[in-house]
DNA sequence: GAAGACCTGCTA
DNA sequence: TAGCAGGTCTTC
């Protein structure tokens, strides 16, 4: 679920909460795979005890850098999130000094917790962050004309830019009049400069809703506070197939590229 | 590039 | 009840 404005609206609320600098004084888990390969014993007796000295993020991993100089690694998947309030799916507690408690709860257990020294070899694997400076025109550009890729599954891939989902690429691309299954070489460089602001534009926008919710269930994307980001009224592309395009009003279709549902206006979107 | 795996909840 | 879901990994 979480791409990267969700992620970076959690990590900002964790920080308003006040996570950093506090101790992590015990932590309880439901679901072991998540933290896998170590053991629940291990990994608490590891965590509990150290502070957290800094909470950031890069693509879609949160980083909490510990007091002991290690590293936990969170990546939210599908369904994590963080909240104050204990929910049907956590699959974690963290209890912090001063009385803080955070729950982690994820319905589709795909989420992952990495405890490591080095959390450079996941971290450095990722391409730049799609809203750090190091995420520039002639980064972007150099890449796409090299790659003989659709350009949808390119955008999702977190080598090449971290933090793109699926709904986020759907946005850019149709913001910028892109179809999906254009090959990424073939984009002439007005189209390039569109796309790279329409992925800064849709992402900016996003952070600014905190995150974006969809459908009416409870699968939805929550912040700490359980609220849902503001949504639907900025979704132009994603899970608006049959509705009219806001641009041209012609018919919205859901096609799939690399195996991902894709939303597109077959007027304003072609190869 | 495609398909299956990891999981469960929600909608049609 | 079947089919779909915001992510990623592994194996053809």
């Amino acid at each position: 679920m979480p791409e990267l404005p969700e992620v970076e609206t959690i990590v900002r609320q964790l920080k308003k909460r006040g996570v950093e600098q506090r101790k992590i004084l015990a932590v309880r888990i439901d679901w072991p795979k998540m933290i896998a390969p170590y053991s629940y014993s291990f990994f608490s007796k590891k965590i509990c005890g150290e502070r957290i000295v800094k909470l950031s993020r890069k693509g879609k991993w949160i980083i909490f850098e510990l007091s002991n100089k290690k590293y936990l690694l969170i990546h939210l998947r599908m369904s994590g999130s963080f909240s104050k309030r204990p929910s049907k799916y956590d699959r974690a507690e963290i209890l912090l000094s001063g009385g803080v408690k955070l729950f982690y709860r994820d319905s589709r257990k795909f989420g992952k917790w990495i405890y490591t020294l080095n959390p450079f070899t996941i971290l450095n694997k990722l391409g730049p962050d799609a809203m750090s400076k190091r995420f520039t025109w002639e980064y972007f550009s150099n890449l796409i004309i090299k790659k003989n890729r659709m350009i949808k599954p390119l955008l999702l891939d977190q080598t090449f830019i971290a933090g793109i989902g699926n709904i986020y690429a759907d946005e850019a691309l149709w913001l910028s009049k892109i179809h999906p299954k254009k090959i990424a070489k073939t984009i002439s460089i007005d189209d390039q400069k569109k796309l790279y602001h329409s992925i800064k534009e849709v992402l900016k926008i996003g952070i600014r809703n905190r995150g974006t919710s969809l459908g009416k269930g409870k699968s939805n994307y929550k912040d700490l506070n359980g609220k849902s980001g503001r949504p639907k009224d900025m979704v132009k592309a994603y899970g608006r197939a049959g509705q009219d395009c806001e641009r041209c009003n012609a018919k919205m279709e859901k096609i799939y590229v690399a195996q991902r549902g894709t939303t597109i206006c077959p007027h304003c979107q072609f190869c």
